[in-house]
DNA sequence: CGGTTACTTGATCGAGCTCAATTAGTGTGG
DNA sequence: CCACACTAATTGAGCTCGATCAAGTAACCG
């Protein structure tokens, strides 16, 4: 870590906001070169972080957002009497912290699911920066805004929804995340456990299972532990009869 | 409205945010009075609205913030098979059209429940003056950051919490909010109606009244139709075992 | 008043939870 | 390489909370 100095600048080079291939997604979007320079300047890039590590946790003094470069994290909150309750998962693009914005400090914890490469984006210089760039400030909103919208999908989801409604609508999200991506909309690996998936949606486990099971016998997918394949898209649309039109896509 | 231009100058003024009680709960908690000013000077005021008109509908090209002075929304979207849920009620001090802030249009609607007053503070105008006032900027995250943490609460709610704990949880958050107004946290008038409530909570709407003929019982409420007092306010929190503790308060 | 809407109360039913047992991966150490 | 432990996931059986269906009551309003 002392050693090779050169290795390191290199490193630093090629993981810049220019070469990024995240910026339709992420923070950047829309941006000339000029501004994401000056973006680039004030972010932070992290060693790869391993599974089980933390971003944060509740109660945390909240200092930056985080953009996922790869991998994936999850949210969640501890409920007084011990429970976790997971509020989200953040894909590559994505970015997560944005509770932190209030308070001083972040209400949720973030986890490493997968090996993941994270960005950091101190809040300081991020409001310093917005009055430089009129598109930051504007783009910032912007996703905080996503966030909203994508909260209240979820709000409707839990409200309203049947079991096999919200994992269909959990399947196609990451679907469509992983598509944006550049990745396959049909085939992909769940980066996390029933555990995680049926506390999110608010189901038991075994509630997935089964559905996941269903889901197979009808030709709907194909499941192998955490392997997705998605045989019919279409009837997984239709038992989505989501309002915001697939806005849960977005920054979760 | 062609004469008297007198009257409506007097009247502009009495409004003005210096003179606003709502300054805590507001966009300008912690301003100076120059910088109030600035903010005042954006902020456009509308005649009072009545109950069952709209600030926007989904699908509205998104202009403005809403900022209620009195009175009571509720924010709500339909989902594709016509549905309506409810995302949350804005009472005064409290911002609505967050949403809006992403996507250049609402997601959701935001409908006037009882006779509100209300501030509109313009998207354009806002951002413009978030350059010339840190402090403005700062709290615009801020309050966006609130209504994630809100939201978040939410899901944890619809997630984990049972019937009983829900309208606890939605009964206590409506005495904070109240509270912090200056108004009594313990004696209140609903301002929305039992359907609205059972759809907000996830609930049908014979179990949100059954749940009120219990807490009656129970010598924890005084219910009648939309008059609550809360007699017993250590038994509701006893039910309220939340994650992040009542900031569901804050801005709705 | 009669009609409409908001709310309450009762009776029944089922989606999904809980409890419990089984199976399939994933190391770990001899 | 295999036995062992440990965790993740599946599968089965029964039960419960809250939804649904249905009927009745109370406020409101022209």
């Amino acid at each position: 870590m002392t050693n090779k100095k050169k290795t390191v600048n290199l490193h630093e080079l090629k993981v810049s906001c220019q070469n990024c291939t995240l910026t339709d997604l992420c923070l950047p979007h829309g941006m000339g070169t000029e501004e994401m320079k000056k973006l680039d300047a004030i972010v932070i890039r992290q060693q790869p972080l391993q599974p089980g590590q933390h971003l944060f946790r509740p109660g945390d003094k909240s200092h930056a957002l985080f953009a996922v470069r790869s991998g994936a994290l999850k949210s969640y909150c501890i409920t007084q009497d011990g429970e976790e309750q997971v509020l989200g998962f953040t894909l590559p693009g994505e970015l997560t912290g944005m509770d932190g914005l209030s308070g001083g400090c972040y209400s949720s914890a973030s986890m490493v699911l997968e090996t993941s490469s994270v960005c950091e984006l101190p809040f300081g210089k991020l409001e310093g920066l917005c009055n430089d760039l009129p598109g930051l400030q504007k783009q910032m909103l912007n996703v905080v805004g996503r966030e909203i919208t994508s909260d209240q999908h979820m709000l409707m989801l839990l409200g309203k929804r049947t079991a096999e409604e919200r994992l269909a609508s959990f399947l196609l999200s990451l679907s469509t995340r992983y598509h944006k991506r550049g990745l396959s909309a049909t085939e992909f690996n769940l980066p996390m456990s029933r555990q995680d998936i049926g506390n999110y949606l608010g189901l038991a486990i075994e509630t997935v299972s089964r559905l996941f099971a269903s889901f197979q016998e009808r030709r709907i997918l194909s499941v192998n532990r955490r392997q997705i394949v998605i045989l019919d898209m279409d009837s997984l649309r239709g038992m989505v009869e989501a309002c915001v039109k697939q806005s849960m896509g977005s920054a979760m």
